[in-house]
DNA sequence: CTATAAGTTTAGACAAATCTAAAAAAATAT
DNA sequence: ATATTTTTTTAGATTTGTCTAAACTTATAG
């Protein structure tokens, strides 16, 4: 069983090697965890020696089989306590992380199986993002950035990259939620911004705001 | 804001002041929280230097005004995961302590306030135990043993006042649950075992068993 | 009232996770 | 190819919470 602190790392190496084949660096592990890149070295050793990890000195580090089922498993508890605080709790899709942070370090592996039948099975979390399985089965549909729209171009809203409180609150504010249909209406030459129709509105967002909302055509 | 350790003694110290208003001792906090007087000690200089319990050397240890809001405080989280887990999670009575010892923890107010209002606000936890409302206000009535009463006696069953896993499945499989009602046929004059009749079954108690059983007349 | 026992504290050490400063390796630029 | 910059690692210190062993205080028994 590995320390809150050890999962802390788990998650965040996980995360960095999502979309890479090449290993998580020290520096990029050491600015996700607010820490000093002198202490990521001491604990991927250590994480190293339970064999979570595999680490060449200086050139990064990969999850090992066992480093990644055990990060699965902290994504798997943080998603389904977001769901829990939207669903059950009424909170909002910006206020969840940072409780679910502290919850998904509780090691109960009943509570979870429990947590997941109570909020049925759900795939997906508040942001989009999908939920593995308690086998560790995770969907991974990539959806396609609404930056990469043509005009004209039609399709859901299925999730977000961005997961701070500013960038969520200002989705809401304009409408830009989870199962939206949207259609593109113009693309601005000028500095790349989009046209859009959302429930018989027209908005406008940023480039850097469209690269980060997920779209279904 | 105190550390997951911290909130470990204060709550200790707090169940071992409750029925009395002598001073906790180092050796019984020790045994409770599984560690050695040594370390008690140590930690106590730490909660005294934040104003969290007055100490005097030799002489034990009181709660504060402010360390006892604290410890409230965690007794409230408590029993709000404990009846979470049971009314919404369909753990047993004897499952749920040593989850919710980790729950306690989370530190988010508006977490506990909207778990509150989620369970419609419960007065009591699954072992019968009092919860503490947003302000800290406990009730505090006192209930009777059931090894106190005699033949003929009816009365309720309201709580318990032995947490052991053994204890309170033991409870469950003779049918002594909370709000069940009881009334004493016989006592036994060799063993002080208790004779009660409960929903037309009649059972059989020990005298142990039966100092643990909280009961309104 | 004194001897012994029980309970508590101190001293010094240790493990986990962190930090700063300096050294070493790798990447980049000229 | 060499110099410079960036990245990573090491060395040594620090903090939190713990431990053992020894010293000290208080309680108890004769
Ligand atoms: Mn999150
Ligand atoms: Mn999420
Ligand atoms: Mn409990
Ligand atoms: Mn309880």
């Amino acid at each position: 069983m590995q320390s809150f602190t050890e999962e802390n790392y788990l998650k965040i190496i996980y995360h960095l090697s999502l979309n890479t084949e090449s290993a998580a660096q020290t520096n990029a592990i050491a600015e996700r965890i607010q820490t000093k890149a002198a202490s990521v070295t001491d604990m991927i050793k250590k994480l190293a020696d339970k064999k979570l990890v595999d680490y060449k000195k200086y050139q990064g580090v990969k999850l090992t089989e066992s480093g990644k089922n055990a990060a699965i498993n902290i994504v798997r508890r943080h998603r389904l306590w977001e769901v829990f605080l939207v669903e059950k709790l009424n909170f909002k899709w910006d206020e969840v992380h940072d409780i679910a942070e502290e919850l998904e370090h509780i090691k109960s592996p009943e509570l979870i199986e429990r947590l997941d039948e109570f909020l049925a099975f759900p795939k997906n979390d508040p942001h989009g993002d999908p939920i593995p399985d308690k086998n560790g089965k995770l969907d991974n549909t990539v959806f396609i950035k609404l930056s990469k729209l043509k005009t004209g171009d039609k399709g859901l809203i299925m999730g977000v990259s961005e997961h701070s409180s500013v960038f969520l609150q200002h989705l809401e504010k304009v409408g830009l939620t989870l199962g939206k249909q949207i259609r593109i209406t113009e693309i601005t030459d000028f500095d790349g911004s989009v046209e859009l129709s959302i429930e018989n509105k027209q908005i406008n967002v940023s480039r850097e705001v469209a690269k980060h909302i997920l779209i279904k055509i």
